[in-house]
RNA sequence: GGUGACAUAGCCAAGUGGUAAGGCAAGAGUCUGCAAAACUCUCAUUCCCCGGUUCAAAUCCGGGUGUCACCUCCA
């Protein structure tokens, strides 16, 4: 497969360390507050990846993290720490909090059909190897103790930068009003990799270490705890494009340092949800959350098709519209999925064909635009319904639109709609309630009478009832929608 | 100020040098008393702009412009 690889900013050949086997770590949430769906289109894109992965033949080992402690708001010693303030404003404990919300991601990641990895470990479970790694980057000579504080020194490096071509004068320190320059730092890029001292002084989780109690920086977890699971050689990193850097960035720099060897070759990088004015961001306040959606009557898995129909490395504009435009898209394959009559036998040379150019599109930097288009391509091919059936079932494991369930309850409902009435010809279907058969029937007499302000005031009343009348060819069928 | 990504119809988009896929929306038709549903058809002489290379450019090169992101915590 060919992915494009951000760390050489082109399209690469996908190689692994070990033929065969994928190591993989993506970057996980930060508990302290509900995801919103702009953080789950970066776990849906990488879910897409992994199931593709896999598809392709891959055994993966896949990875991610928990951020429960130490996530300042700012890398300059300032401010709080996410948790802490998550906890405060819900009058709950740090652990409590992170809980609630690491139940809240799953949650979430469930009803967007997104598998939950290997290997989850939240940063508060591993505070003795970050110490460990934290001893060997002082004894290797790249960090130093400043203020109370373990910075790491990226002096020590002959290249930091190694997503972009930064030069360290022109980067801008402290843009933001109220962002402080950290005084003790050597370097304007050194980062913290073990606080003792902050400038808050309820910090609610600490620990003990040969340099003070404290607890770890942000950066320190990702490469920790991705050299336990995934050992010394990673060969896929995944996260969001604001993560490139620093955090990224800063992750080579202690995974090498520390390894003396280099780690991760292969960067895969989701483009951000925009809204009409900008990234979709928690810091702003507010901001849709799965949940929303669904008391707004939307399916999770439409927004997954929405996500799907544009490409990781674009940035993807959120409005209701769009929203709109992608769930009749989504329901309409669904209805002609269900179309389909299940049963018989697979042509097995059409089912080839077609696997093959979805397996071409998906791997040329995961295609999944064309991926989506690959199911009407499908749809419209010159063969039986079972080897439709049998090519979408097989492109939705890597899709993950649940087509096929859906497609079977769709028909299943229909089925539900059994002949009820006929008389004079007029056949009345539907989900077997007498009295709604005969208000349908009330309205085909009005028609036949030509009094037509009556059957429609028919429909209008049944419509207020929730039930929908489809006229057919020789009757009229209804159901509960 | 620096760095990077992106720019194709109303919207989402494919396209990796050979003459603009697909989906949604829209319009027309069939059906219908009308509507809905379904089905059929239509819908970019042109790909942000200006140059260049080439028999041939949305695709390659140079120069602009615009949008977004990162340099603060964010996926």
């Amino acid at each position: 497969m060919y992915l494009y690889n951000s760390a050489t900013h082109k399209k690469e050949e996908f190689q692994t360390h070990t033929p065969g086997r994928v190591e993989m770590y993506t970057c996980g949430p930060t508990v302290y507050h509900f995801a919103h769906i702009g953080n789950l289109r970066s776990y849906i894109m990488e879910d897409v990846l992994e199931k593709y992965l896999r598809y392709a033949g891959y055994e993966v080992n896949r990875v991610m993290n928990i951020t429960d402690v130490g996530h300042l708001t700012s890398d300059a010693d300032e401010g709080e720490d996410k948790m802490l303030k998550g906890a405060r404003r819900e009058h709950k404990t740090v652990m409590e909090i992170a809980q609630y919300y690491t139940d809240a991601f799953f949650a979430d990641c469930k009803k967007l059909n997104i598998k939950t990895p290997d290997v989850v470990q939240p940063a508060t479970g591993l505070i003795p190897e970050f110490i460990q790694m934290v001893s060997g980057l002082l004894d290797k000579g790249y960090a130093y103790l400043a203020g109370g504080n373990v910075y790491f020194d990226t002096s020590k490096l002959e290249r930091y930068y190694v997503f972009n071509d930064h030069d360290e004068e022109d980067l801008a320190v402290g843009v933001r009003e109220g962002v402080e320059e950290d005084t003790n730092k050597r370097n304007k890029n050194d980062f913290v990799l073990w606080f003792t001292k902050s400038k808050f002084e309820d910090q609610a989780l600490k620990w003990d270490s040969p340099w003070g109690v404290g607890y770890p920086g942000w950066h320190i977890e990702c490469s920790c705890i991705s050299l336990k699971y995934n050992g010394e050689y990673l060969d896929l990193h995944c996260g969001g494009v604001d993560n490139a850097f620093p955090h990224h960035t800063n992750e080579i720099a202690q995974s090498e340092s520390y390894l003396g060897h280099p780690w991760c070759p292969q960067w895969f990088h989701v483009a951000h949800l925009n809204t009409n004015d900008g990234k979709m961001s928690k810091s702003k306040g507010e901001f849709l959350t799965v949940s929303l959606l669904e008391e707004k009557g939307y399916d999770p898995l439409a927004y997954r098709y929405f996500c799907l129909q544009s490409h990781y490395r674009k940035a993807l504009v959120f409005t209701w519209e769009n929203l709109d435009n992608a769930v009749a898209a989504y329901q309409k394959l669904i209805a002609r999925i269900a179309g389909l009559k299940p049963g018989g036998d697979v042509d097995q040379a059409v089912f080839e064909q077609y696997q093959a150019k979805f397996n071409q599109v998906m791997g040329n930097d995961l295609n999944t635009s064309m991926g989506v288009t690959a199911l009407f391509d499908v749809l419209k091919a010159k063969t039986d319904d079972a080897t439709k059936l049998a090519l979408i079932g097989d492109f939705d494991r890597v899709l993950g639109l649940e087509l096929l369930k859906k497609a079977a309850a769709k028909r299943e409902e229909n089925a539900k709609a059994q002949t009820a009435k006929t008389e004079g010809g007029y056949t009345v279907t539907g989900e077997g309630d007498p009295a709604i058969d005969a208000l349908v029937m009330q309205r085909y007499e009005a028609k036949k009478a030509k009094n037509f302000a009556e059957a429609d005031r028919i429909r209008d009343e049944l419509k207020a009832q929730g039930v929908e009348i489809v006229d057919t060819k020789d009757g009229a069928s209804w159901k509960r929608v």
